[in-house]
DNA sequence: CGAGGAGTTGAGGCTAGTCAAGGCCCGTGG
DNA sequence: CCACGGGCCTTGACTAGCCTCAACTCCTCG
C-alpha cells in the first residue's frame, strides 16, 4: 500500500508552504508508482489552494490546465438552462479533474471545492509534451481517463437503483470503497457534500436522502450523526443494495452468444 | 460537414469486402481530418463485422483492443451481481468503444451490437505506439476519451431528470443530436434498442417507456410507430425536457466566488 | 446573539412501479 | 403457405413509494 507513503510526503509538502509536485508523486497516488523513473522525478508541477466552495473551473472555460486532488475534495457539477444544477460526482484525493474538456478543449462541466482543498496544477500542453517523452506520463494520463469513465459508469449504476434506500446504501458503499482504497477507514465516513449534493447526483430529493439515512439507520446498518456515517453492518449494506425490484427476471441477460472474430 | 463523405467511403469500403480503414479515415470521423496528415494514410487497420445480438467485448476481459464504430450501433452494459442488465449509454457510428478499460486494461463493461455492425479493431498496443509518432492520433485518443465523458455526463443528465416523460424527452432529443451531427435526419429516428434497453438507461420501468412515448404522442410532440419516431414538434420536446419539479428554485447555484489563483 | 443554511420530520397527493393480460411482429418449422 | 411460438410492445388496474409543501430544529458563522 503505497498511499500512507504519499499522505505523508503530501502533508510535508503543504507545510513548507507552496509546493511543487513531482510527477513521481502523481504516479504514485495513480497506483503506477513502480513507472516513475528518474526523468520524473525532475518533472514538478506547481500546487494551487482552492478554498471551500470556490470553483476550480466553470462550464465552458478553455482548457488550460487538468488538475489532480492533492487534498480536501470536489463536485462535479453541470447547470442546466434553469440553472438547476446536476451533481456528476464526487473528487477525492489523487482523483484528476477536467477530463471531459479533452473533447473541444472546453470545460463540459464546473468544479467545486466541498471544502478547504489543494489541487496539482498539471498545464496540459505541458503535459501533452511531457508524456510524449515520458511513458509514465502518458500512462497516468491513460489511466485517469480509464479512471474517471470507470467512476461515472459506477454512478449511473448508483443512479439507476429502483428504491432510493437503495441508491443511497449503494452511494454509502462507494464512497467507503474510495476511501478505503485510499488507505483510510472504510468504515467511519464523512460526508463532505450537503444531502442536496447528495440527492442531485442519485436523482432524488434531499428530503428523500435524509429519510433513506435515517432509515438506514433504524435497520441497524449504519449510525448517522450529522454527516459523519459509521457503517455498523457492511454486510447488512450490501444485502441492502441487492434488492432490486424484480429485476432479476425482467432483465436477466438473455445468455449472449459471444462473437469471436 | 465532413460526414456524407466518409459515408460513402465507407459503403464503398464494405462493398468491397474485408477492408482496411486508414487512420486518416478515422480522423475524419472524429471532425479533425484536417489533422491527417500523409503518413495517417499509410496506418490501417481490419474491420470486423459484428452480427446483431453478439458481444464484441465482455467485462472483465483483458483489453487487446479498442473499437471504433463503423456501422450499425452498440449497446454498453454492465451486469451487477444479479445478473440485472445496466445499460451504460448507446454507440453511433464513429464512437469509440472499449475505454473504459484504459484505467487497469480490463473492461469494465461489455458492448453488445444492436444490429449487424461493424467496427474498426485498433489494436491498443500498435495504437499507443503509433499515437507515440503521429501526433494526429494522439489527439484522436484524447479525442474520444473526452467524448466518451461528456457522453456519460449527458446520460447522467438524462437519468436524473424528475418524470419519466422529460426523461424520455431529454433521451430522444438527445439521439436526434447525435444522429443530425453524424448527417442524417435529427427528425426521424428509428431506435435500435428495445423499450427495455431505453429503461435501463434511464432508470425506469420499461412500461413507462412505453407510456410516456405515447403520452409524448398524445400531446403531439413526436409520432411513433414501432420503433420509427419522428419528431414532429422538436419546440414542444424542448420545452417539455425543461419541466423540472421545482428545481429552479431548490437547486439554483448560489452564484459561486470565482477562485482566481 | 441573530440570521440563514442544512437537516429532519410529517401530511398528502400523484407519479411510476408492479402485476397481469392481450396484441403485434417476426422468426421458425411443418 | 400457414401455424405456431416467443420475443417485444402496449394498455389497464392497483398500490407503494417518492415528490411536494410546510414546519421545525440544529448548527455554523458573522
Amino acid at each position: 500500500m503505497n498511499a500512507p507513503a504519499a499522505c505523508i510526503t503530501r502533508i510535508d509538502e503543504r507545510r513548507r508552504g507552496p509546493a511543487q509536485f513531482r510527477a513521481s508523486e502523481l504516479l504514485r497516488w495513480a497506483g503506477i508508482g513502480e513507472c516513475a523513473g528518474p526523468d520524473t522525478d525532475r518533472i514538478v508541477y506547481p500546487l494551487r489552494r482552492v478554498p471551500a466552495l470556490a470553483m476550480l473551473y466553470v462550464e465552458g472555460q478553455p482548457l488550460h490546465n487538468l488538475y489532480c486532488v492533492a487534498s480536501g475534495s470536489f463536485k462535479c457539477i453541470q447547470n442546466d438552462v434553469e440553472g438547476y444544477e446536476q451533481v456528476l460526482g464526487f473528487a477525492l484525493h489523487g482523483d484528476m479533474l477536467g477530463l471531459d474538456a479533452l473533447c473541444d478543449h472546453q470545460h463540459a462541466s464546473s468544479a467545486v471545492a466541498l471544502e478547504d482543498s489543494s489541487v496539482v496544477v498539471l498545464p496540459f500542453a505541458e503535459l501533452l509534451a511531457a508524456s510524449r517523452q515520458v511513458p509514465a506520463l502518458e500512462r497516468l494520463l491513460l489511466r485517469a481517463t480509464g479512471a474517471e469513465l470507470r467512476q461515472r459508469g459506477d454512478t449511473q449504476y448508483l443512479m439507476a437503483a429502483p428504491s432510493s434506500e437503495v441508491r443511497v446504501a449503494r452511494f454509502l458503499l462507494h464512497l467507503a470503497r474510495r476511501q478505503a482504497a485510499l488507505g483510510q477507514s472504510g468504515r467511519r465516513l464523512r460526508l463532505r457534500m450537503t444531502r442536496r449534493d447528495i440527492a442531485s447526483c442519485l436523482g432524488v430529493a434531499h428530503e428523500t436522502v435524509s429519510r433513506a439515512l435515517t432509515g438506514l439507520a433504524q435497520s441497524g446498518c449504519i449510525a448517522v450523526s450529522h454527516r459523519d456515517i459509521e457503517i455498523v453492518d457492511a454486510d447488512g449494506l450490501h444485502r441492502m443494495q441487492r434488492v432490486t425490484r424484480g429485476a432479476t427476471r425482467a432483465g436477466l441477460a438473455p445468455e449472449p452468444r459471444m462473437f469471436v472474430a
